[in-house]
DNA sequence: AACCTCGACAACCGCTGTAAG
DNA sequence: GCTTACAGCGGTTGTCGAGGT
């Protein structure tokens, strides 16, 4: 039932309005207030709808009203809080007195879209291409959160593997690499910065991200963690360094884009990147991750509690003398993504030789999965045989350090399984994120609800899968647990800035719950075993 | 000078939520 | 509980002027 229209169409004037129907309009409500809007027109003498008049009125002739160019903090606020929430101009506007929604949607769609999208950042996900291979090249770094991040990632991979392959300078503006700036030695010299029009070569930047991929692949795995990092700033002079440091904005006093140390992303349009910026010769995305999407932490120290160095792992059991089977548990089990891009995964067809070296552990402590997965990304994307010519090398190393896998029986464990929440809260995720992309088109649902909900429905369904075959599900509850930090913080601040109970509040308070009870899982050792297994005595 | 294109802004449209009768 | 009107929202369209051809 379609609601009667509130005014006759027809002997109603539309379009712009003239001075003379602003005062007859101005001078009614400054006399008699904006309490009926139907009446308003007939009574003001005025042969406009009452609708068209209360449009007037908020968008143009109150007087509380601004008129004028955006200033450079409201633009930076705009795009702070669209980043955060997307299309609610009317929650943007709220920050902006004087500036309505109307205000603030144009301005985005005619100016602040094209400003982003020259940056080389999608003004709709707020992200860049540069961002998402820098992640990926920080990922690549300690071994222990690399693995964190290849779970998390495994959800994304379609969307990466698009990214690496599909894109072309017409769909997005990448960063400009300028033809004499070899990835090897990219040292930023003569570098263009973020934010300029694409150059024709912008399709080599696709072919030196695969070749920095390659590069990471093919740097020392058996060096220890800290001695030769080919991702730290200090050495960022190989592979996807170099690139990293060539899209390093602040080291050319360009337009820059960064994050700061707030809950959102940062902006800084147009001005000069200040020398000495505390980025400068460090990613310029080291303040976020793609993943957790948290801000504020610097780029090279990682929370040794959270994610220990393999050697004193700890994570996950009771100490003592329980460590050197967690280790092994840890090393083992939790190592063990097979399921994730091995024979559970058929996207990534790699042959099954290569694929097997790869998946093999490191005695050493040393991870050689997150090289598995940038591996096949990589021979994925440029499918060519030199290629995997490379990675067989790399494979033969890795051949070196195999070892045997058996189950190690756990000691001790949680009361309840991760995946007995956690696949209903995927699913929830999902299915509301769904809902609310189908009924609103909101690329926030995408954001916040299908992706997350994805990959949290995935990543329970491998714990169970690991579970059933006996094998720890430990990377997979980390995984699950910084998925739903992610989106405690992103849900919680969408909260304060919208003070609406629903959705925010609901999905920060289960979100929050649900990061407890991960963390609860994994405090208490991991899932309990299954009874065929529990039954077995430990050795 | 005429025409075209494009950007910026204003206004409209259709819908939902809410409050009052 | 239903109807009606208002307020608000976000997407879309219309208008106008500047600049280019």
């Amino acid at each position: 039932m379609g609601r009667i229209p509130c005014c006759e169409k027809d002997s109603v004037k539309r379009g712009q309005w003239t001075p003379e129907e602003d005062n007859k309009l101005l001078s009614y409500i400054t006399q008699y207030g904006t309490r009926n809007w139907r009446l308003i027109p007939k009574n003001a003498g005025l042969q406009r709808c009452g609708k068209s008049c209360r449009l007037r009125w908020t968008n143009y002739l109150r007087p509380d009203l601004k008129h004028g160019e955006f200033t450079d903090d409201e633009e930076q606020i705009i795009i702070k809080l669209h980043s955060v929430v997307g299309n609610r101009w009317s929650v943007i506007a709220a920050q902006l007195p004087g500036r309505t929604d109307n205000d603030v949607k144009n301005h985005w769609n005619t100016k602040l879209k094209k400003k982003l999208s020259g940056m080389g950042i999608d003004p709709v996900t707020h992200k860049s291409f540069s961002h998402l291979m820098a992640e990926i090249a920080t990922t690549l770094a300690p071994p222990q959160v690399a693995h964190l991040a290849e779970a998390a990632l495994g959800c994304f991979k379609d969307e990466m593997l698009h990214l690496l392959t599909k894109k072309r300078p017409t769909d997005f503006p990448s960063p400009a690499v300028p033809p004499d700036m070899a990835i090897a030695g990219g040292s930023g010299a003569g570098a263009a910065p973020c934010g300029f029009p694409a150059p024709p070569q912008t399709d080599d930047t696709i072919e030196r991200i695969k070749l920095g991929l390659s590069r990471a692949i093919m740097s020392e795995p058996g060096a220890p963690p800290g001695k030769q990092q080919p991702w730290a700033p200090a050495d960022m002079t190989e592979g996807l360094a170099g690139m990293y440091a060539t899209y390093n904005p602040a080291a050319h006093g360009q337009e820059e884009f960064r994050y700061d140390n707030g809950t959102v992303p940062e902006y800084v349009l147009g001005g000069g990147a200040g020398a000495g910026d505390a980025d400068q010769g460090t990613s310029m995305w080291s303040h976020q991750s793609m993943y957790s999407g948290s801000s504020g932490t610097e780029a090279a120290p990682r929370p040794a509690a959270v994610l220990p160095e393999k050697g004193n792992d700890s994570v996950g059991s009771g100490g003592g003398d329980e460590e050197a089977d967690d280790v092994k548990d840890g090393g083992k089990g939790g190592s063990d993504m097979s399921g994730l891009f091995g024979s559970d995964c058929v996207l990534w067809d790699l042959p099954d030789e290569l694929t097997n070296h790869m998946l093999s552990i490191s005695t050493s402590g040393v991870c050689m999965k997150p090289f598995a997965f940038a591996a096949k990304l990589s021979t994925k994307c440029a499918n060519e045989n030199a290629r995997v010519e490379e990675l067989d090398l790399q494979s033969d190393q890795m051949k070196e350090l195999q070892v045997e896998e058996h189950v190690i029986p756990q000691k001790r464990s949680a009361k309840i399984h991760d995946f007995c929440l956690g696949i209903p809260f995927g699913g929830l995720l999902f299915s509301m994120g769904l809902l609310g992309y189908i009924f609103s088109r909101s690329t926030i649902s995408l954001v916040l609800g299908i992706a997350p909900g994805l990959a949290t429905l995935l990543l329970g369904t491998l714990s169970l899968k690991f579970w059933r075959s006996g094998r720890s599900s430990f990377l997979l509850i980390l995984a699950q647990a910084a998925i739903s930090a992610f989106l405690a913080w992103k849900y919680s601040h969408a909260y304060f800035l919208t003070n609406r109970l629903l959705p925010w509040g609901f999905y920060a308070s289960l979100s929050t719950a649900m990061g407890c009870f991960y963390a609860y899982v994994l405090l208490a050792g991991g899932n309990p075993p299954p009874k065929k297994l529990a039954a077995i005595p430990p050795q």
